[in-house]
RNA sequence: GGGCGGUUAGCUCAGUCGGUCAGAGCACCUGCUUUACACGCAGGGGGCCACUGGUUCGAGUCCAGUACCGCCCACCA
């Protein structure tokens, strides 16, 4: 009774089918147990921002293959899956999105409604990204899945923040940002890119108050952004600039930059003189007057004026450029900072006169004012990069504000980490404890510490270059999306403050943390800041609450004390970086209720924390695993992960990144639709070769393919032409078919054209691969009626059982050993090498007379059914839907495989153990038999493809070889026959060649072929042979008649070579001697 | 300017300790409708390993420099 099994294997129609069943048999929930082999990955959060891309792909494919390998290995396996907040990002797209639909801003709409919407805007991209997943066959634990606004992660932020607060780890200072004027927020230097504009150089001059003699009345400074001059409160001179000259002429001239040199030396011949009169003026307090404001400010003496540069002169506005800002920190007893713009843009009061008007119309009107005065010298047309936000895609602003730092730097007395959790241990400061975490020596109180795969140097060096600089972190973001930070803040008299301390819980308790701060981000104790304060002087008084019972009424009574909420939210870093902990439940499990805790009651965070890998690309590094490295140990005294595997970026064909913006960026799903999820993780673990890029060349799938008329389908980007705009020019987001003309969209912005598909056909591999392995399974189980176990020994195997059974447990060891060296490639590569190449182009060809004879098959099928079985489970991480599918089919018809005994088995693969490999099974005499086989079955192929003999037609063959070789040539005698096609064969040392024969001198045989006799083509095949032969010979002699190579050379090697060219002679000698036959 | 990469077949990439390492897949060429698979089978062609030096008996492999390409960070009065 033969069941119907299908003649291709149908993506579609199957992984929905064998999905649900994976869930419905909750095969990947995770809970605590008594294994103590555990195997923990936290997925990276994809951005509720929008639908998944290639690169989300990569990462999802890349945890799902490790989840799925140690699940079979028995691991206790947790993979837990969910999205971010992305605080910015979200809540630009929908304002965007509020903005494009509505006309509405959020301040018109209200900070509670604008919320709400991203609420329901979240749980459409929510739905959208967890489909995209589980089509990818994504087994995570989904009963699990966190959202970063989630009371499970606000509980583990208030309790993070309220801790490092209370050490002293938050402050608050003034500091410049990169102000988002269109967001009204700040965005932190990752958020920022820049972008060259066409813009201008304003040479201003400033006058010197009261000139002296031999003093110049003026001062020249020059700006891109000439509004910043009413924040200025010094012009800078460079202290020595005659040393400074002269150390860069020289090193022109050491670089033999001619044109440098004589620069510098007319500058030192017509410049100097003057720079050297205002480093003077500088050193006496002189002091100019600034146009405009009308404000005398000083000149002061800074290394950072250039006296190279421009007029030598640097105009000092601190509350707007980085740069000037650490020259007023330097000089900030002389000199004053003066903050002109306003939160939205617009100048504010400092700015006099100009109060009110925004950036651009600030710029025109001192522009015209200074003209006006004579006081501008001249403009410069002049490209320059201006940063905007990644976000609003608006320039930014450096703008001064009061926000949230955590402090990464070593601190007086150092920091605690892990406090109270037995795993505490003191590090100088934040970032220099997550620099400790990669350090080789270093261990946790658990021995843990970080590393880096598949290149543990460049990756680690990325970490720690940026770490190195221990950069306070910005938290905090002016914004309506995210986690409001707990602060309650205010300027009060020592008296309201006394009072206000007096209504607060004690310290000790916990409930509360009261710091006293200044500008500079120093905080003081309250009392202590009550005893050293005068009584008319404000303190600005900062209490967090911590999250709880009592927090409503403190809050309340805070309010009452005339402090205010904090209007601000975290950085979405912030809560991603506890993502780690915060979703086992810290700080107290019992918040997950019942899935806090497994059969053996141990709790989530006890038995998953520190967890085992993180699974992400390389500009996460920085971003992230730095974070949660720091608030692992901060929080919980180890490492969230012991290993980081950075997976390759995916570049399109040029070797771009993907966007959407570009047009290049592929969506899964439209990969999954035409080749299905396992060829999409095939060519995936494919890309993942160990570089820090792989390239993915993109097509279009043409909007009007028709398969009658329409010669392609798919149109390659990197050559296909671009569309026009209405200016004529190229159209970036579109393109034109080359086979019909049509113009496409490839963005999704232009409603006005076909939109269309971007795939790769890079992927049919990986299709094609499946269809193979679908196919070979079908072939066993086409045969498989009446198959019943029984136990073999090793006289019941025929050679070819004991060969692939061989081959099998070497691809067994190597896909291991591959998979746990983070080589997903190279672990694939082996297990389809052995299934393709060696099971099914020789072990099934093999086996087929057996099959087809009913009474010899049944060990034949037993074998086919345990390799297959094993085949099946060393695929499974990789390609799970269609090895579940064909697993479920073999159980059918077999279910019990193996050969001395019944391999352990499941109802369904994602269970089964992972196979161990069997020593026994290792026969390296028949594989080296095999070997020889193969060789001489492929040299009758090729002499019959040579001599364009039918591949089929039974020919008469002899092979000569030394007897060691002959006899092992011999036992596989009907091998031989049957895939060579042979009609006869003689083997052995002394062997005639049959009458009329061509031949092939291949390694130790000579392999003769009657019937074909081309002798021209035979002499020019074997001529070629020799001359290739010699030239090696050639080599070869040289190399050893190298007496520095015989000398040095180790043994083994020069021993290697003789056997080489021993060898060789001996094969020169057969082509040779056939070659004079043939001319004989 | 600083850091991290890359350059090997037409394309995408392997190549571990310096010594049978000139490799794979795709594409290409020649045969073949061989009852698992034409999404296949059998066979084949194709490379100055970016360039220049150096170390070494020996260099895709190690070192230095050059060119080009990418990413991150900084700077740009």
């Amino acid at each position: 009774m033969t069941m119907e099994i299908p003649k291709q294997y149908e993506p579609a129609a199957t992984q929905g089918r064998i999905y649900r069943r994976w869930l419905e048999k909750g095969c990947f929930a995770a809970r605590p147990d008594e294994r103590r082999e555990r195997y923990v990955i936290m997925m990276p959060l994809p951005n509720v921002t929008g639908a998944l891309h290639m690169g989300h792909a990569m990462d999802n494919v890349m945890q799902d293959l490790l989840i799925r390998w140690h699940r079979m290995r028995g691991d206790n396996t947790l993979w837990m899956p969910g999205i971010d907040h992305a605080g910015i990002a979200t809540q630009a797209i929908v304002e965007k999105f509020l903005f494009e639909t509505e006309g509405k801003t959020r301040n018109e709409i209200g900070r509670e409604a604008l919320v709400e919407r991203i609420w329901a805007w979240k749980g459409e991209q929510e739905k959208q990204i967890i489909s995209q997943q589980q089509q990818m066959g994504c087994s995570c634990d989904w009963d699990r899945h966190r959202f970063t606004l989630d009371p499970v992660c606000v509980a583990a932020v208030r309790e993070a923040f309220f801790r490092l607060f209370r050490d002293g780890l938050i402050y608050r200072g003034d500091r410049l940002v990169n102000w988002d004027v269109h967001l009204q927020t700040a965005v932190s230097d990752d958020e920022v890119y820049k972008e060259t504009v066409q813009g201008h150089f304003w040479h201003l001059e400033y006058p010197v108050v009261d000139p002296r003699p031999g003093e110049p009345e003026k001062v020249a400074v020059a700006t891109t952004r000439p509004e910043t001059m009413l924040g200025d409160t010094a012009v800078a001179c460079h202290p020595d600039p005659r040393g400074e000259l002269e150390r860069q002429l020289e090193e022109a001239r050491t670089a033999g930059d001619r044109k440098e040199v004589e620069r510098l030396e007319e500058r030192i011949r017509d410049h100097l003189p003057l720079l050297q009169t205002l480093t003077e003026m500088a050193a006496d307090g002189r002091t100019v007057m600034l146009p405009l404001a009308e404000r005398e400010i000083p000149l002061i003496l800074d290394e950072w004026a250039k006296p190279e540069l421009g007029s030598g002169c640097v105009k000092i506005t601190p509350a707007h450029d980085p740069n000037d800002y650490e020259v007023w920190q330097r000089h900030r007893d002389r000199i004053g900072i003066v903050n002109i713009l306003e939160s939205d843009g617009t100048l504010n009061a400092s700015a006099g006169a100009y109060r009110g008007l925004d950036v651009p119309a600030a710029r025109a009107a001192v522009v015209a004012a200074l003209t006006e005065r004579g006081l501008l010298a001249r403009v410069e047309e002049r490209e320059m990069e201006v940063s905007h936000s990644d976000r609003s895609k608006t320039p930014i602003e450096p703008y001064l504000s009061r926000q949230w730092f955590v402090r990464m730097g070593d601190v007086e007395g150092g920091v605690v980490l892990g406090r109270g959790t037995g795993r505490e241990f003191a590090a100088p400061g934040l970032a220099q404890a997550a620099l400790d975490a990669v350090d080789p020596r270093w261990r946790s109180a658990s021995g843990r510490n970080l590393s880096f795969y598949p290149d543990a140097e460049s990756y680690g060096a990325i970490y720690r270059n940026w770490l190195e600089e221990k950069r306070d972190w910005c938290i905090s973001r002016q914004l309506w999306w995210g986690h409001q930070i707990p602060i309650w803040h205010g300027s009060l008299s020592p008296e309201r403050l006394a009072d206000l301390l007096d209504g607060m819980p004690a310290p000790e308790e916990g409930l509360a943390w009261v710091w006293v701060g200044d500008a500079d981000g120093r905080q003081l104790p309250p009392r202590d800041a009550l005893a050293a304060a005068d009584a008319d002087e404000e303190l600005e008084v900062q209490v967090c609450l911590r999250a709880g019972d009592a927090e409503e009424e403190l809050a309340q009574r805070l309010l009452g004390h005339g402090l205010e909420r904090d209007p601000d939210v975290l950085d979405t870093w912030f809560s991603s970086a506890l993502w780690p902990h915060s979703t086992l439940g810290w700080p107290d499990p019992e918040i997950l209720g019942d899935a806090a805790r497994g059969p053996t009651g141990e709790d989530l965070l006890s038995y998953y924390y520190p967890g085992s890998c993180l699974v992400t690309g390389r500009d996460i590094i920085t971003l992230w695993v730095v974070r949660m490295i720091i608030m692992g140990l901060y929080n919980l005294g180890d490492v969230p992960f012991t290993d980081c595997f950075v997976h390759a970026t995916i570049l399109d064909g040029k070797g771009e990144t993907m966007s959407k913006s570009k047009g290049n960026g592929i969506d899964p799903s439209a990969i999954i639709d035409r080749y299905g999820a396992d060829a999409m993780r095939y060519q995936i673990c494919n890309l993942q070769t160990g570089a820090h890029y792989a390239r993915l060349p993109v097509q279009a799938v043409c909007p009007s393919y028709d398969p009658g008329t329409h010669p392609e389908e798919l149109i390659d980007l990197g050559e296909a032409e671009h569309g026009k705009t209405l200016h004529g020019d190229d159209n970036l987001f579109t393109y034109l078919c080359p086979h019909c003309g049509i113009e496409f969209d490839v963005s999704g912005t232009l409603a006005r054209l076909p939109r269309a598909t971007i795939v790769s056909d890079r992927f049919e591999v990986g299709r094609r691969f499946c269809t193979k392995l679908y196919s070979a399974t079908r072939f066993a189980l086409l045969n498989l009626d009446g198959y019943r176990f029984r136990p073999l020994g090793r006289a019941d195997l025929a050679a070819e059982d004991v060969w692939i059974l061989s081959r099998l447990s070497c691809a067994i060891d190597e896909v291991t050993a591959q998979l746990a060296a983070y080589n997903p490639s190279a672990a694939l590569s082996a297990a389809r090498g052995f299934f393709w190449d060696e099971l099914c182009d020789w072990y099934l060809e093999m086996i087929k007379p057996r099959v087809r004879d009913e009474g010899a098959s049944s060990v034949a099928l037993q074998v086919v059914s345990t390799v297959l079985d094993q085949v099946l489970r060393l695929l499974h991480p990789f390609l799970p839907f269609v090895t579940e599918e064909l697993w479920s089919r073999l159980a059918e018809r077999a279910p019990q495989r193996g050969i001395r005994q019944p391999l352990a088995t499941t109802e369904m693969l994602i269970e089964a153990p992972w196979p161990g490999g069997e020593p026994e099974w290792r026969d390296v005499e028949v594989e080296r038999e095999f070997e020889l086989l193969h060789l001489a079955i492929r040299a009758v192929r090729d002499l019959r493809a040579q001599h364009g003999a039918p591949a089929r037609k039974p020919l008469e063959a002899a092979v000569r070889a030394p007897e060691q070789v002959a006899s092992r040539l011999r036992r596989h005698r009907e091998h031989l026959l049957a895939q060579a096609a042979l009609a006869a064969v003689e083997i052995g040392p002394d062997v005639e060649p049959p009458a009329a024969s061509t031949a092939r001198v291949e390694g130790e045989m000579e392999i003769y072929l009657s019937g074909l006799v081309d002798r021209a083509a035979e002499a020019e095949r074997l001529t070629a042979q020799l001359g290739e032969l010699e030239e090696r010979a050639a080599a070869t002699r040289a190399r050893l008649a190298n007496e520095q190579f015989v000398t040095r050379a180790p043994a083994a090697v020069v021993e290697g070579e003789r056997t080489k060219l021993a060898q060789l002679t001996d094969e020169i000698d057969r082509v040779t001697r056939r070659l004079s036959d043939l001319r004989g």
